[in-house]
DNA sequence: CCATAATGTTAGAGGATGCTAACAAGGGCA
DNA sequence: TGCCCTTGTTAGCATCCTCTAACATTATGG
């Protein structure tokens, strides 16, 4: 169900109105599966959708919306800007695990992910250190040597 | 269902034979959620199980529990020595994120642990330059001056 | 203005996964 | 040996989410 509030929130940004073939489509799921989740959704006051109708989210359903969003950004930027994961790949993992993730976890994910890019030095010599460490399975002199120096 | 396996795994290194009581009390779940589930893993190979008798994995259940339980572990230890994160709330998150995160992200995952946690100089200072961001928001005087002088 | 295409809904089914209630097997002890 | 408690299983049901096939509505354009 999230997914479903998280895309219908997504399309509404890209196009004036949302409607169930457009979720089908880019949720990879039948027709059949937007309705029944459409109604569910109108039953929690999450979504306005009246028969063979646009869908809009009520104020509800943005929120949780929005919070979601949050959750896959930061597992997306994480896995993308610090681990180096590929593209495709961080953005199938950040969805699916955008569901299980705490609140607790996704504050902490976030504000790390915010502290690590904005580094005053700009991408941090430590985060290269660890592309050559997971390229050569061992650490670069270079960045021996600076820890050798920071060590005094 | 990797649930299960993880956790047999886990049942059988602490005791000498695992029992449906002690999964069905590990797991949270009633007793015939357990036998149902060990019916389906016996048909699919990956536990020996007969009727009222102790539960065993097979190479194969074997095999697919370690990777459970590596994917599990990368991710509690990134939440808890990088992040963080309590150990109650890591723990809960690792174990519903873990079935959903692919191999390439648990592989830099796990490596991107590895390299923090080895650094030479012991936990790195930015690491405690992230804490001390997150508890007050902003960056702490000791890490900008020492970004600035690495600057030159 | 109506036929056809596009869109959306209903009905019915199936696979996961969990539950309760009731029954069956096993183990210990008088 | 026989009773009883613990352990495990079966049967039946519920929920979530998806699917296909068939039907209903809406929109388009000749």
């Amino acid at each position: 169900m999230e997914d479903y509030l998280e895309r219908i929130a997504m399309l509404a940004q890209e196009h004036r109105v949302v409607r169930v073939t457009q979720l089908s489509k880019a949720l990879a799921v039948k027709k059949p599966s937007v309705t029944a989740a459409l109604n569910k959704l109108s039953e929690r006051e999450l979504v306005n959708h009246e028969k063979y109708g646009y869908v809009e989210l009520t104020a509800e359903g943005k929120r949780i919306a929005q919070d979601v969003f949050r959750r896959h950004e930061a597992l997306r930027k994480f896995l993308v800007e610090i681990l180096g994961v590929d593209p495709d790949t961080a953005r199938k993992d950040a969805c699916d695990m955008e569901h299980f993730i705490s609140p607790v976890t996704t504050n902490r994910l976030a504000k790390f992910v915010e502290f690590v890019l904005t580094c005053p030095q700009g991408s941090p010599e430590w985060l290269k250190g660890f592309n050559y460490y997971f390229e050569h399975g061992k650490r670069g002199e270079d960045y021996l040597a600076r820890c050798r120096r920071e060590d005094k």
